[in-house]
DNA sequence: GAAATTTGTTTAACATGTTAAGTTATCCGA
DNA sequence: TCGGATAACTTAACATGTTAAACAAATTTC
């Protein structure tokens, strides 16, 4: 476990793309945290270019998509929906407050929480990208297969719900005085 | 399509945690993104902590370990296995270097291209991660059954596969000058 | 009911993602 | 062989991820 593989020799050749070179790491990129980022990252790379063209990231869609579906939100509540920290949650509110796609104000009966809502030009952009979205979404759904699809996801669902409970080990290496 | 849901009227509750507070946008949460974000957000909880307590981020941890598959790589191609841009590695091996984990130099052939390989001091770390990271991977094994595992991984580079021919359309909505 | 604790949110600081532009080196065609 | 196109990085600029700390409001405790 301790020395290098592929006995390249002092990689005598140049024109050739060696094997070693060409194929490195193949385990390594079977790993089941590489198979999900590069399969997110093939899905959106068809959606960043639409979103790009309204002016959108991919997180401040999310925000505008998740509020549509509600009167108002929470922001913690709107963090969790979204899928978003709490410090990227708040720069991206006020950037998307400036813009005036959203609302915000503080709950009357708990002055800690600030309570969201997307504003008419908030959803009048939503409406602009949502045609293309949903194209680019069937196109998805058709070419790996509806039935693939659901199931796909629901191996995602239970992958997620397997580690709910698992234990975050971290090897107790801080300090003891904590 | 252009009209709120959840009939909320003005909140009169308050410690009821609403219907509609209580799961907004069923459907959202269930997109494909959401569902492959989340997934790989469960799997890489669990990785984290370890690597924080070595002082490695995921990304400086994914460079190391393909470096140790192979005697020296080009930056491209480390990019590319690593699945990295170029800017976030070109940051990284900047990073790696002044710590002593990796060294570069020029290709003599071809003096535009680098050439990078993991130090002893770098390979000692892997070593002492690789523990650990090996347990948490056979426990999620083990948990998500490895039957199961398999499948999904197959399932998402099937996905990938899918993608990767289709077409990346933007709208056409740049300046005509362009 | 004031101090201590907890909760909701924001700010800070650093690392990476993402696109564009800059630099230097190689290639390639007139 | 010269000059335009390419190629391989790197820098720059801005947005987000991630952890820790700050802050103010609410809750609990004594």
């Amino acid at each position: 476990m301790s020395g290098k593989k592929s006995p390249n020799g002092s990689r005598s050749d140049q024109e050739g793309t060696t094997e070693a070179r060409r194929m490195p790491m193949r385990e390594f990129s079977r790993s089941l945290p590489m198979s999900l980022l590069r399969a997110r990252e093939a899905v959106m790379r068809q959606f960043r270019p639409s979103l790009r063209n309204h002016g959108l990231t991919e997180q401040q869609w999310r925000i505008l998509r998740a509020l549509t579906a509600v009167d108002t939100i929470e922001v913690t509540e709107l963090a969790r929906v979204a899928f978003l920290l709490g410090p990227s949650l708040s720069r991206i509110l006020r950037d998307l407050e400036a813009r005036d796609l959203i609302e915000r104000r503080t709950a009357k009966a708990d002055l800690r929480r600030g309570e969201v809502s997307i504003t008419s030009k908030g959803l009048k952009l939503i409406e602009a990208v949502a045609p293309t979205s949903e194209a680019i979404y069937a196109e998805i759904t058709h070419r790996f297969g509806a039935g693939k699809l659901a199931e796909l996801q629901d191996m995602l669902g239970e992958l997620e719900r397997s580690l709910a409970a698992m234990e975050v080990a971290g090897e107790g290496e801080a300090a003891a005085d904590e």
